[in-house]
This record gives C-alpha cells, sequence and structure tokens, in this order.
DNA sequence: GCAAAAGTGTTCACACTACACCCATGG
DNA sequence: CCATGGGTGTAGTGTGAACACTTTTGC
C-alpha cells in the first residue's frame, strides 16, 4: 500500500475556508460617440455614495462565470452578452468585510437594448433607491471609484483595447445595423487614437466581416451611409481556416 | 440622514466565507530544445499519484500575487522569477476538499538555476518522499494531470504564446547570455513554428534589445557562436518611447 | 445652395519572405 | 579533412500610411 505524504494539515483545513469570492463586472455600453460603463453607488461603508463596478459575492453552489452571467442579467436584464474574464484581485486588504478575492469580468453590451430600462428607471429616481440604480457613465468622467475599482476599470480597459485589435468584439458594442463611420468612431475612442477613414474602410472591407445589407440610413441631413451588419457565420469560417484578426 | 438600502443581508454573511482560493503555478522551463513544465505528484484522492501542476491554498492573510511567489520560493527555491497571472477557475467542482477557486499563473525560470536542486534531491529520491517531489516535463508528454490542471495548463500555454510575440519575456526561460540559435529554438518550440535563420537573427537584432558581450561559446565542435545578453535597461527606455515588441 | 457627413484610389516607404553559400571549430 | 552548426545579403512582394475631392441628402 502507497504511503502518502499529505501537505495540508487536515485537522486545520478549515482556516483555508474562510475566504468570499465575488465578482465585478464592467459594463461597456457606446452611445452618443463614447465609451460608457455602467456604474451602481456603492452602499458600503467606508465607500457609500462613492460610484462602483456592478459585482456580487459568488454563492457557494455556482461557478465564477456562471455568476457573472446572474449578475449582469439581475442588473441590466441582458442575456447572451458578451462576457470576458479579466484579471483576479486577491490582495488581503481590498474589501472592509473581509478576505474577498474578486474576478473581474468585463462585458460589452448594446446600451439601445439597456438604455429604455434606465431611463425610465431615472425618471423615477428617488433617493430611497439612488443605491439601486445604474447609470452610464462616460470613461472620461470617471473620478473615485468605491474598493479598487478604479484598478479594475483601468485594467479592463487595457484588456479591452487589447482585445479589440486582436478580435471582432466591437460590434458587440453597435447595434445590429451599423455604419462605417459609427464603426471607426468606436475603434477611435477605444483605442485613443484618430484613423485614417479610407484606410479604416479599405482594411475592415478586405476582412469580409460585414454583410452589406442593402440598406441605407434614413432622415440624416447629409448623405446617407451604408448599413452593415457584423458576419458571424463567416467569421467562424475563417477562424477555422487560421484567420488572424489585425486591425 | 441619508436612508440606506443594503443589498446583502447581513444575517447570512458567513455563508458566502466558506470558500477556499488557491494559487496554481505553472512553471515553464526551456532545455535540452524542449519547452518543459514542472510538475509534481499529487497526494489527494481521487487524484493521488497523477502529475499536477504545484500549488497551495492561499492563506487568509496573504495577497494572491505573495502566495504565488511563497509557492514557487517553496518549491523551485527562486526568488525574483518572472510571474504573470493567467486567469481563474472556479468551477464548482473541481476541488474535492470544497469551493476552492484557483487562479493560474503561469512562470518563466531559468532552468539551469534550478536544475542541481531537482537532480541531487532526484538521486535520493525514495518511496516516501515521492510526493513532494518536483519533476520537469516536456509540454509534449504530458497527459492526464490532477484536478483542472490539464485545462490550467493548456491556457496558460496559450497565454504564454500569446505572450511570447508581444513582449520580450522569453529571455527569463534562457541563461544569462545565450546564442541567437538558442532563441530562435526557444521561439520554434513555444510557438510551434519554424522560423527562418536570417530573417530571424535581423529581426531580433534590429530591436536593438540585445547586448553583444564580446563572447563566444567554448569548446563546441562547430564555429562558435557569439553570446548575447538581454538589455533590460534598454527595453525600458524604448518602452518610454512607445514601442512595440513584434516578433 | 449650403452644411454635413459619405464615399472613393494612388503613391510611396518600409517590412516581410524566400533563398544558398562560406566560415570556424573539434575531433 | 570532415562534420557540425554559425553567420551573412539581396531581390521581390505585400502591407500600412499619407493624402483631397466628389456625392448625396435635409433644410
Amino acid at each position: 500500500m502507497r504511503k502518502r505524504n499529505i501537505n495540508v494539515d487536515l485537522t486545520s483545513i478549515d482556516a483555508y475556508f474562510k475566504a468570499g469570492i465575488s465578482v465585478d463586472c464592467v459594463i461597456f455600453g457606446f452611445d452618443e460617440n463614447e465609451l460608457k460603463v455602467l456604474l451602481m453607488r456603492c452602499n458600503m461603508e467606508p465607500y457609500v455614495g462613492l460610484w462602483s463596478l456592478i459585482g456580487d459575492m459568488v454563492h457557494i453552489d455556482e461557478g465564477i462565470d456562471e455568476a457573472a452571467h446572474r449578475i449582469l442579467k439581475y442588473r441590466t436584464g441582458l442575456e447572451n452578452v458578451y462576457l470576458e474574464q479579466v484579471k483576479t484581485f486577491g490582495s488581503t486588504e481590498r474589501h472592509p468585510l473581509g478576505r474577498v478575492v474578486s474576478v473581474a469580468y468585463y462585458s460589452l453590451v448594446k446600451i439601445s437594448d439597456y438604455k429604455v430600462s434606465t431611463t425610465s428607471r431615472y425618471l423615477e429616481e428617488e433617493w430611497q433607491n439612488i443605491y439601486n440604480e445604474a447609470h452610464w457613465h462616460s470613461i472620461d468622467d470617471i473620478t473615485d471609484l468605491a474598493f479598487d475599482h478604479n484598478k479594475i476599470l483601468e485594467e479592463s480597459l487595457n484588456c479591452l483595447r487589447k482585445h479589440v485589435r486582436e478580435e471582432p468584439v466591437g460590434f458587440n458594442l453597435l447595434p445590429e445595423k451599423f455604419t462605417l463611420s459609427q464603426l471607426q468612431n468606436l475603434y477611435e475612442r477605444i483605442l485613443g487614437v484618430k484613423l485614417d477613414k479610407r484606410n479604416f474602410r479599405k482594411k475592415i472591407l478586405n476582412m469580409k466581416l460585414l454583410k452589406d445589407i442593402k440598406e441605407t440610413q434614413q432622415n440624416v441631413a447629409h448623405r446617407p451611409a451604408k448599413l452593415y451588419s457584423f458576419d458571424q457565420e463567416r467569421y467562424q469560417q475563417l477562424i477555422e481556416k487560421g484567420l488572424i484578426f489585425d486591425l
């Protein structure tokens, strides 16, 4: 019989099971040509009143990805949204209630799908439910957040910036049908650079990832732009052939 | 006075603090022209005897990065090694002892710094301490690992492959002084591709990240190669100027 | 007809690819 | 002198960057 050499002292094993796991979601949206993040008011000392990311404790019988989806659905009503794990924050002093390790996710949502509910709730806003309200904040206007959420936001944004160059994830922030200018604007805002219109269009159209849906804008005070939609099917095909998306 | 609307039921808050956090380190080394990973024997049912990554529970008063460094030092004796968080694995069923969320890190070590200690320990290997032994395994020879460690290894390897193209981290796997062929070999093994010798050398040398240390190999049965070392200082300068490393 | 954004091609510089032979050393 | 890996240059191709004017619509 094998002689076993247990490293863990079984009598004190419970000491290791006293941590909390939380998930914090950095929910990005794009509207009025601004990159925005959905934030809530924090109701926990010593951060009461500060804006915070949208998060919650992970239930003991729930996977972390599952928890992220639950939180997202609960706070935005949205399901099947784009969600990506960013990083885990686990310094000992990050949470006032005890040892809480937080797994950060970022999410990309079509802000128009969500806007209605926020707006209507916003209109009825009252003092007593201010803490339950989520609001969109322009990335550039964000200052002091609760907990270590400034750090989490920063890293998530870096992650998004990197990601958006390597995979066609930006489309998740736009409505189903969009113009090339909207798309260019999105990239410009996320990456913080100015792009050349002609070069951008050439590059994007060469990727063959956009379906020309034979529609144009309506009621705009200028030449109406063609509308495109992202061709998910085609993207899958190209991936299998070893496509490298590279903006 | 503000009316507060607490979301968390404070009476049941303890229910959230029953998880364990662990760190699993994927320790990469490069030797004999092979990419290797340091593994240990698992001593926990139902995985007893299987190879596993090197990990441990995070202490309740210890940050996760700190824990990763502790584990690395304990198992390899190495400090100040390259360590990078990869991803967090948090499905409910991944650990037999309870809810354990594991944060995966990958580490790049100069295998020569470690080799001595393993070798000497290896020589005195006995049945009763087999579980404490760590051994290098060629990436290609790894089959069934304990827990979800195959998955963790796979994701870490993907992360390394991606990373190695974007930042000059590969040097951490080589001795202080190395030849261009060694470096090329390293990249070929990690990326799983064959590279053109002349083009590789041109590209690398153009980056100006290598110091020519005016030494050559000794006692080799062919023309001795020049030795280089990575110029960390120069790299910092170039970063500040917005360098993009791109292999 | 004017304001506002859409749409469109060419040129140039640079980076990447492919490719084959001589060199220095140890045995 | 032979085996082994070290070391080198050029020509052709493709990709990214810079750049300005015409078109279509609403008002």
